[in-house]
DNA sequence: GATTTCCGAAAAATCGATTTTTTAAAAAAC
DNA sequence: GTTTTTTAAAAAATCGATTTTTCGGAAATC
């Protein structure tokens, strides 16, 4: 194992270029909402904010808007992208679909050293669900925690997928007004999806994991006006 | 419907601007293989190539990296991924589930417009199967018969995902040495799709496109000499 | 009064030059 | 003879300036 990465999200570790400096910067304030859905990106200004020149800061645009966390139209610029509650249910659906598939693999491939790392990651998610002021630490622990659980599923694409979709669905989940009780349960759950990993109980898992995305969904939907 | 579009691939019928086009360029010629696999890519060269400044060019690299036809590593540059066995069962066990998703989605959405777009797309793909040798030709329209079969599945992310790995499917497939045998029942799977697709025989025709990439995915084995 | 045309400012895109980092080979040290 | 250090060339990344395109209002036309 390499330098473990204290840092919040993924990371680049040697020779960080401007960049991808950059590039995690803006993929971060856009997954939290830093920016207004829908808005145009001014350049300028993010010159300003980032304290980069223009060609790493369109290189760091460009790849954001190939992820799709950005909107690229030719002559006109990057925008935001607008909440949209069809495309939320979308993005849920299949995360839904796809995170199933990749814990049918884990729950297969898993080993004693997945359960170990299953019950850090889970130990430290119930730590930071203790310090509600830290948000930012509760949300890469819980990322972290999910990213753990499939893990192991053995297929670099499909987690690649996931990935993505849960930056989607970050970006509205995130911008939704809290929910305390529905907060609770899921809390609840990722001790109860611990529990049904360790004892490979996929079917059951697989309606919880359902369950708890569907759940999120709900809350995340607040963050769309209309449809 | 907005105008239609006669070339190649995904389009921009607008403001063309000198990234967009090469990145449109970069892509096709590393799906065609028209680079090494692992090769490192001199941008010097590329300028020349390709007939463009720096700037468009790295931000065509970059998106072509975020899309993940490209490796790009901070300060030593970009290089084409090296084919590699157990990728390519990846991306191919990924495409058969995701497609047969979209597939059953399909079925359910498509109506009589959808029905004869894809006997359209059909008839177009067995026109381009009796002239071999117009490569290119067959392969404009064996992508889009394949688009057209799932286009009404609903789901936009779905869609991204199943582009994404066939491109990267192809890849490999282009690169394989040609099976005479295979193409032709390949060839002919086509037209079993499209008539399943009719009477709306969803389990039959799971199983038929589970085979149709199965059997491709055993071409394009070819294209990698280790795991 | 409404529509079209014509500017000028603002923004996007591109270019060419500069700075920084890597690479690989030669020299020095062990 | 091997390893380390030095150094020059090559490549990547970045910067600042220029060019091209879009946007919005004023003037002209219908």
């Amino acid at each position: 194992m390499s330098t473990p990465n204290v840092s919040g999200a993924a990371s680049p570790p040697t020779g960080a270029t401007a960049a991808s400096r950059v590039f995690d910067a803006l993929k971060q304030d856009l997954i939290r909402g830093r920016f207004a859905a829908g808005e145009k990106l001014a350049i300028g200004s993010l010159k300003t904010r980032y304290q980069v020149g223009l060609s790493p800061l369109r290189e760091a645009l460009n790849r954001l808007a190939a992820y799709g966390l950005l909107e690229q139209v030719n002559q006109r610029g990057f925008r935001v992208p607008p909440l949209r509650l069809d495309e939320l249910d979308d993005i849920a659906d299949l995360r839904s679909q796809l995170e199933c598939m990749a814990l049918t693999q884990a729950f297969q491939n898993g080993d004693a050293e997945w359960e170990s790392l299953l019950l850090a990651a889970h130990h430290r998610l119930r730590r930071a669900d203790e310090r509600p002021q830290e948000v930012e630490e509760w949300e890469q622990a819980h990322l972290r925690f999910h990213r753990t659980l499939l893990a192991p599923c053995g297929s670099p694409w499909l987690l690649r997928f996931i990935e993505q979709l849960h930056d989607q669905f970050d970006r509205y989940r995130r911008l939704a007004p809290p929910n305390p009780e529905v907060r609770e349960v899921l809390d609840r759950q990722h001790g109860e999806l611990v529990q049904l990993a360790m004892e490979r109980r996929i079917e059951q898992a697989r309606a919880l994991l359902d369950e708890h995305i569907g759940l999120s969904h709900g809350v995340a939907r607040g963050a769309c006006s209309a449809s």
